[in-house]
RNA sequence: GGCCCAGUAGCUCAGUUGGUUAGAGCGCAUGCCUGAUAAGCAUGAGGUCGAUAGUUCGAUUCUAUCCUGGGCCA
């Protein structure tokens, strides 16, 4: 028995069901060991922090992944699918900050480092179970139960192993970095963080005169009275200011306004002076203004390095300001990489709290946000303000405590990864990227642009950083194994150390220099690197597993994550497996687009337009979520969520799949039908032939796409062929072939075919959407358990038989379509309905296009027409009228012009025609023949009355409307075929039931119709008595009315 | 400001060497079909293929510039 599945089992339990089958059977990992003599396909999972709940990006993303691994475990791979978890980081440590309402470094610090870090570890996997949940219920295979976890000893172990590699190479340094700081809260932000808190703020915005100390190109004496203008909306950081760049290329002026001397760049002469208000004394290149000196406007500190002149910079820009920039090392990205060039001192008046250094005497230990308008007054009192406002602009505040972030110089350890871009470029040249742009571009840049990567955090959740200094010598070494550990520890280290802050701080090593005791530097290495060493870190390499057996896990063929990914997971794994092994970590790597909402905008909590994954799936099922996000647009492109689609992709994919195969079972129950798995080679029914054709090409485009990684067109491809073609075209034509009763071998083919097509669409499907197909798949190969096995996910995808592939019938069964289309049409504009037989069809169609009788039948059965005529020749069915064109005829006949005409209008159909072929249309005018041409006329066509015609794309298609009564009483035939049915169905009957049936009225032509088409309706309706009078007890009785004429039907079920 | 992606029907999206009349689904209206159908078919309304210029016999497609939206960076 087939078993059917009706509309009350929702997909929703459809899918538990399968979900449970899985686990109960063990079925994920029996798929593994069955594979896993093929070669390797290998697989990274990029770790997610169980620290906040999945959303539908997470959905999708594993979705992803999940496809292309079960696509290579069922075509010939053996696909390894260890899990991982991320688990340390600020997020972590901010999720427990506001657990504990601390709100900076010194509460942990007097909270204590040791028990903080326990409510870390404890809060990792706070939503570890709507991970797994989900994970499961998605359908995604991953071995959850191997999963590793980045904070476990022996994952610390490797990174530290693989810092030491870093650190033996020389490309450990400790050095200074200019990042966005939070002074309140004492730490640096990642570019992610910042970006999430830009606001618009008013700010000071004020013009300075420095004072020139350097003679004026050209000349030698130094100038009284000239200064550089110079704009900023900082004004705190004047206080560290240590050089003025301008751009080489630049034109500058020196112009006299308000009896001063001011030099400014040429384009913002008139937006910030005043056009009109200054007098131009001369003019400058950039270029010649370097090394230009000017009077500090502070003097806190003296520096024996050179300070205080003029730089060039490219940056430099005329968009706002005045062409001459104020540097402050300490406080900026850019003038900290100028400094480092040219070479400045360092110089940084504002302390790690935010406030402002001692030195600096007139402002000391003011918050360098309130210090603004001091200094702003001393310098105004000093005569060197040239102009002071506001300004609103676009500013980043911290988006914890929502202080203004300022660039500040931190010192802090890093990895020179510059020593080895190239080979970082080389290799991203090789690793192929879905969609290419972002590896030539985004990434690529990125890489070119490549700076040394800042590893360390001052922070306390993280892998330690594993550098300890000597006390007494300042030697530095980083430690490469706990063994080592353990060699150089002073003190015995324990069995179960926790290699986590504050443990770990407590050991302290003998220096192998001088014999001191060395300590470890405090910091934790930026969690990103724990991501990326995962290759190597979750194998606990080079501890646990050997040179050979890891050579064989690395590198994965494939990753897949969030394009947000690219400057994080995707560069860290690239940077430190290029260094380690000179290669990439990965072959391939799919690249996944936000998710918006409906509208195209960006899911935001603020906007309340985040999807519930969990509500979509309970809704709609796992299926139709997966098909969905891979139906409606790419992987990489933005794609809009809504959830009608969802629905959408359950009612019309998923449904029409399932009431195929419902409509399979419900015959192949009745007949018994067992499949064997085998298709004719001969097939005789030309539906058959063209089903086997269509998914054997369905099936080579399929894993060409697939092979490829555009899972959207291959999902696109399937579902086309389930609705429009197997569900919309082979089966509503092949219904009749599994009605009759026994199981002869027109039928048994039937059944082959479509068995095999609907194992064919579960076995593509299944990378896609795994549930669904399991369950119809599982059923279809019920009855051989043994011989086909127990899971659809066991299976090697098929490979497409090109001998069963028939491009010409494909072509010609489009066309067959086409006509069947037009005759639709032409049926429609006629108001005939299909019922209604109709005698002819004629179809003008382009030489060389003929049908064969097998496909003019689909078409004759389709459209119910009893004869099929196919020509080149539209005689057939127009005919033509000639009038005449009274522009050339009308000089010429002058008075006569009337008769013209009339013997113009009467020519025949016929005259029309040949004067057409020949170009003569001869009339006899007063018994003497005039010769007219082609202009002369003007040539109507129309179809003959008797037909009804319509075209498309170069066919044409006629049908002859009319109705003898001999058809006119087959169509009644059928309409009463058609309402005994919708009895029966009323009547609530099975499809098999025969019975006694009654057609009682009082209309002749259809009772004589009925007579006449006794035999044919009784077969159609399973009637094995029919009756033109009552029947007494009818079981079940329906009046009907066929167009004005009452029909009155009456059945009993015969018990056979 | 720079780089990347997208812009095609009311909405979601197809559309590959440049070539007749630019397609599908959803939604709306009308008709048809239904012994598998929460289905299907047909018709209608709905398109300056973001704009402009160029290359070409011919551009939704190629080139340039610009506009709008999104992303990344500064």
């Amino acid at each position: 028995m087939y078993r059917k599945l009706p509309k009350e089992l929702t997909q929703m339990s459809l899918e538990q069901e399968v979900l449970d089958f899985w686990d109960r059977e063990n079925i994920f990992i029996r798929s593994l060991e069955i594979n896993s003599k093929f070669p390797r396909f290998n697989f990274f999972e990029g770790p997610p922090t169980a620290n906040g709940k999945p959303g539908v990006h997470h959905v999708i993303s594993r979705t992803i992944k999940d496809i292309v691994c079960r696509y290579k475990a069922m075509t010939g791979y053996y696909v390894e699918r260890k899990g991982g978890w991320d688990s340390h980081g600020l997020p972590v440590e901010i999720g427990v900050e506001k657990q504990l309402g601390l709100s900076n470094k010194r509460e942990i610090l007097d909270y204590g480092v040791g028990n903080f870090n326990k409510h870390c570890k404890d809060s990792v996997f706070t939503y570890l179970k709507e991970w797994e949940f989900i994970t499961r219920r998605i359908g995604f295979w991953l071995d959850l139960e191997n999963a590793y976890i980045t904070y476990q000893p022996y994952y610390i172990q490797s990174i530290w192993w693989i810092i030491a590699q870093f650190f033996n190479a020389g490309l450990v340094y400790k050095g200074h970095k200019v990042l966005p700081y939070c002074a309140r809260c004492g730490t640096g932000l990642s570019d992610h963080a910042v970006a999430l808190g830009y606001q618009d703020t008013e700010d000071p915005s004020i013009y300075v005169s420095m004072k020139l100390k350097s003679p004026l190109p050209g000349e030698t004496e130094i100038p009284e009275n000239t200064y550089f203008l110079v704009w900023t909306t900082t004004p705190w950081t004047l206080l560290s200011n240590l050089a003025l760049a301008v751009h080489k290329d630049y034109e500058y002026l020196l112009v006299e306004i308000n009896s001063r001397n001011l030099l400014i760049v040429k384009e913002r002469a008139d937006a910030v002076l005043g056009e009109g208000n200054y007098r131009i004394l001369m003019e400058f290149k950039g270029l010649e203004l370097k090394d230009l000196d000017y009077e500090p406007l502070f003097d806190f500190v003296e520096s024996d390095k050179r300070s205080h002149y003029v730089l060039l910079a490219d940056y430099v820009t005329t968009d706002d300001g005045t062409g001459i920039v104020h540097i402050a090392p300490a406080f900026g990205k850019e003038d900290y990489e100028v400094g480092k060039r040219c070479d400045l001192p360092m110089l940084q008046l504002v302390d790690e709290q935010g406030n402002i250094s001692p030195e600096a005497t007139p402002f000391a230990g003011k918050w360098f946000k309130d210090a603004d308008p001091e200094i702003v007054k001393d310098l105004e009192n000093r005569g060197l303000v040239f102009k002071v406002g506001t300004m609103v602009h676009s500013y980043p505040f911290c988006w914890r405590c929502e202080s203004p972030l300022i660039q500040y110089a931190r010192s802090g350890w890093y990895i020179r990864t510059t020593a080895f871009k190239d080979e970082m470029i080389r290799e991203n040249d090789r690793i192929k990227w879905y969609p290419p742009q972002i590896g030539s571009g985004r990434f690529g840049e990125w890489l070119r642009n490549n700076v040394d990567w800042a590893i360390s955090r001052e922070r306390f959740w993280g892998t330690p950083l594993n550098i300890w200094i000597c006390d007494d010598c300042g030697k530095t070494h980083a430690i490469e194994s706990f063994a080592q550990l353990r060699e150089m520890s002073i003190e015995p280290v324990p069995e179960d150390f926790n290699p986590h802050k504050p443990d770990v701080d407590y050991i302290k090593l003998k220096c192998p220099k001088c014999g001191g005791q060395m300590t470890r530097t405090p910091e934790v290495i930026d969690c990103w690197f724990d991501s990326g060493s995962m290759p190597f870190a979750q194998y606990g390499y080079p501890f646990g597993i050997s040179e050979e057996e890891f050579m064989k896990k690395f590198p994965a063929d494939f990753i897949a994550e969030g394009v947000d990914q690219t400057r994080g997971w995707f560069y860290t794994l690239l940077a430190i497996s290029t260094f380690l092994k000179g290669v990439s970590s990965y072959k391939t790597c799919v690249s996944i687009e936000l998710i918006l909402d409906k509208n195209g905008r960006k899911m935001s909590k603020s906007k309340d337009n985040v999807a519930d994954p969990f509500k979509v799936i309970e809704r709609f099922g796992a299926d139709p979520l997966r098909w969905y996000f891979l139906t409606t647009s790419q992987p990489w492109l933005p794609t809009r969520f809504d959830e009608d689609g969802v629905n959408e992709t359950l009612r019309k994919f998923l449904d029409t799949l399932r009431n195929i195969y419902n409509f399979f079972a419900l015959y192949a129950d009745i007949d018994g039908f067992i499949p064997d798995g085998k298709v004719p080679n001969k097939l005789d029914n030309v539906m058959d032939r063209w089903l086997v054709s269509r998914f054997n090409t369905l099936i080579a485009q399929y894993r060409e796409w697939m092979d490829d990684y555009q899972m959207t067109r291959a999902a696109r491809g399937i579902q086309n062929f389930v609705i429009d073609e197997l569900s919309n075209w082979y089966i509503r034509r092949n219904r009749r072939r599994y009605w009759g009763s026994g199981l002869y071998e027109d039928k048994l083919v039937a059944y082959k075919v479509l068995w095999q097509a609907l194992i064919t669409v579960c076995e593509l499907m299944a990378p896609i959407a795994p549930i669904t197909p399991e369950l119809l798949w599982r059923e279809l190969t019920k009855s051989g358990r043994e011989k086909w096995g127990d899971s659809v996910h066991f299976r090697q995808i098929v490979k497409p038989n090109y001998n069963l592939v028939d491009e010409q019938l494909e072509m010609q069964m489009e066309y067959v379509i086409k006509l069947v289309e037009l005759g639709r049409l032409a049926r429609n504009i006629a108001k005939l309905n299909v019922r209604q037989p109709l005698s002819q069809l004629i179809g003008i169609v382009p030489e060389g296009t003929e049908l064969s009788q097998a496909l003019v039948d689909v078409v004759k059965e389709e459209l119910n027409i009893k004869s099929i005529l196919f020509s080149q020749n539209e005689k057939l069915i127009y005919k033509y009228s000639a009038q005449p064109n009274f522009k050339t005829l009308g000089n010429r006949y002058k008075s006569e012009m009337n008769h013209v005409k009339e013997l113009i209008e009467s020519m025949t159909s016929d005259e029309v025609c040949r004067g057409m072929e020949n170009g003569d249309w001869s009339i006899m005018l007063d018994d003497h023949p005039e010769s007219l041409a082609e202009e002369d006329l003007v040539i109507k066509v129309t179809p003959k009355t008797e037909f009804t015609v319509t075209s498309d794309k170069g066919i044409t298609v006629a049908i002859n409307t009319k109705i003898t009564p001999e058809l006119r009483a087959e169509g009644l035939a059928r309409e009463t075929v058609n309402r005994i049915q919708n009895t029966r169905k009323e009547a609530g009957l099975e499809v098999t039931e025969r019975i006694e049936l009654a057609l009682v009225t009082m209309d002749e032509e259809l009772r004589n119709s009925i007579e006449m088409h006794k035999k044919e309706i009784a077969n159609e309706t399973l009637a094995t008595k029919l009756h033109i009078e009552p029947l007494e007890n009818p079981l079940y009785m329906r009046e009907w009315l066929l167009g004005q004429v009452k029909l009155q039907i009456m059945l009993n079920k015969i018990d056979s």
